[in-house]
DNA sequence: TGCATAACCGGACTACAGTCCGTTTCTATT
DNA sequence: AATAGAAACGGACTGTAGTCCGGTTATGCA
């Protein structure tokens, strides 16, 4: 059983962060101001999360969760009950928009140390989602490294220079990345 | 015209660190490392390179010239004469290799700030290459875009996720880029 | 050759991510 | 209620990327 003091302060900090990102901007926000305004010393923060994309992580668990309920147990495109390629566009298309919305944030996330991103939960759930789907529309593919290369222009990084840099606006990123997706499904 | 000891410096910086990289490994080799085994200050690596991105690209650089020659004016597949499809997945093939390479110097070059890769001259010339590719097999699509979420698999830490933590042989990713790459082409 | 100046040089300095470990606080047990 | 020990706490410490600016050196020109 955690303890109470813990799960407290991993909450403060969370909530803190949270703020904090809001006021100023994911990346005017350090690790120490994070910890300094939630009264709790650094090595607290670092514990809790182990570095600054696992809090970013964290912090897009939520959202991310609440996906994954979709996903698996919600109405039709998104859950089950449509046709393989209809759930992919769909999933897509939920996800570019939950990176849209938290672009910063996924960016942070992204910016580990040695790839931890693929090796997060999060991201091995999309993954076996995107491969079952295939799958399903194409026995005997290489459901799974396909699926990598799939989910590879969600990149933050890239999102981010689409979007901000190039100025693209939403609806043409997510064409671009559904169309390559609907390719491969229908392609034999 | 650039002052001669400038041009001195900057070259050897650059062996420096080419060598440091291959003696240590890239990730095990600071910025003062390389300053100090060049006999140089650091503000003489910054002032050449902008930063440790920038270091990597210019190492990068050679390599990426070469290939960019071979596919502007070589034989073809890579060069002109082929088939779009053709060209473009002997151009993927080429653009992989190199990536596999210099692996570690890849992913320290996508390490910037903010997302500086993209704005590398040596990826606009990668995008437009695969653009034009696009446009010649399905005119009328959003070229560009489609240029850069082909491309988006090539990003090193994925890359790296691929083939170091997941095991995968070059082929396997390899195949998985150019079938994706391949669907774009063939489907209307 | 001597000079003016623009470009270059170097290393001290700042800010930040992440680590470490002595100290404090909680909680299960008696 | 007392206590032992595990878990959490916090902040000093380290290593590194990147900045800044006073001093130095190369180069074009007289």
């Amino acid at each position: 059983m955690p303890r109470a003091d813990a799960v407290r302060n991993r909450e403060l900090v969370l909530a803190t962060a949270e703020r904090l990102f809001a006021e100023r901007g994911v990346a005017a926000v350090s690790m120490d101001d994070i910890a300094a305004a939630a009264g709790v010393g650094k090595g607290t923060v670092y514990r809790h999360f182990g570095d600054r994309a696992g809090l970013a992580l964290a912090l897009l668990d939520e959202d991310e969760r609440i996906l994954q309920e979709a996903v698996v147990r919600g109405p039709a495109p998104l859950g089950p009950g449509a046709p393989a390629a209809e759930r992919l566009t769909a999933f897509l298309t939920a996800l570019l928009d939950l990176h849209e919305r938290h672009l910063d944030l996924v960016v942070a996330s992204e910016t580990a140390a040695a790839g931890a991103r693929f090796r997060s939960g999060a991201y091995a759930a999309w993954r076996a989602h995107v491969a079952v789907l295939l799958r399903e529309a194409r026995p005997g593919a290489d459901a799974e490294t396909l699926a990598d290369v799939i989910l590879a222009p969600l990149a933050g990084d890239l999102q981010r220079h689409l979007r901000r840099d190039r100025k693209l606006d939403g609806a043409r990123v997510r064409d671009a990345v559904v169309e390559i997706a609907r390719s491969v499904m229908v392609d034999s």
